[in-house]
DNA sequence: ACTATAGGTAGGAAATATCCTACCTATCAA
DNA sequence: TTGATAGGTAGGATATTTCCTACCTATAGT
């Protein structure tokens, strides 16, 4: 499956923060990302590298800078992936589920 | 963040895959989990401890087996985690992302 | 042309993940 | 009680992840 990359990138915290700042600040570039983090800059580029190759971000060269942009749509794909799950969630949050269960095991 | 484990135990298309099987057919012993992929049992096991310490799954005694069954409350903090994201990818699809990021970006 | 800055790449250390086989315990069935 | 089955645990090989420092290129400013 081509979403198995962005399920492996979101394992990491780093990464997911990246992602919200993005999402709650616009692009950025790489040092004023990396200025969010305790860790080498070399280390966030190997993240960014991630988030670049499971296609949740772009980069775009303005001046010696390079600005990281959200790209989200990958993110509806783990979003559709849950979409199964939901109704048992739900189960569970309105006190249906245990009855449910009770069924499906007898 | 507790959910540190769930995104961790999501990272894996193996574990993606057992969720999904519990969910479309219920609660299932480890040998009929184990059936489906090409794996050695003890392998299977790892996984299913790692779906156990993400708080994805329980096991209960039945017998000389082990019932295990899908608990996808986890699940919606994965589900939450998403929402910020959601607009994004709706304007993408909708064609207005390209606008917002002019926008963003001068 | 020279210097400083932005940021990627190389290479390596340490930790973690993922698989295996071998082995152990608990339960069922004869 | 003895044998077979379900499934967890131990220990090890290998691959991958995650961090680092050192280094390289490209652009900007003087």
């Amino acid at each position: 499956m081509a979403g198995d990359r962005v399920f492996a990138a979101l394992a990491s915290p780093v990464r997911r923060e990246v992602l919200r700042l993005l999402c709650e600040e616009g692009p950025q570039p790489v040092q004023r990302i990396a200025g969010r983090f305790d860790m080498a800059r070399p280390s966030l580029s190997e993240h960014l590298r991630v988030l670049r190759e499971a296609g949740l971000v772009s980069e775009r060269k303005v001046g010696r800078q390079r600005l990281y942009r959200l790209e989200a749509v990958p993110l509806h794909e783990v979003r559709e992936w849950l979409n199964p799950f939901e109704r048992f969630w739900r189960e569970k949050l309105t006190g249906l589920r245990d009855l449910l269960d009770d069924l499906d095991e007898s």
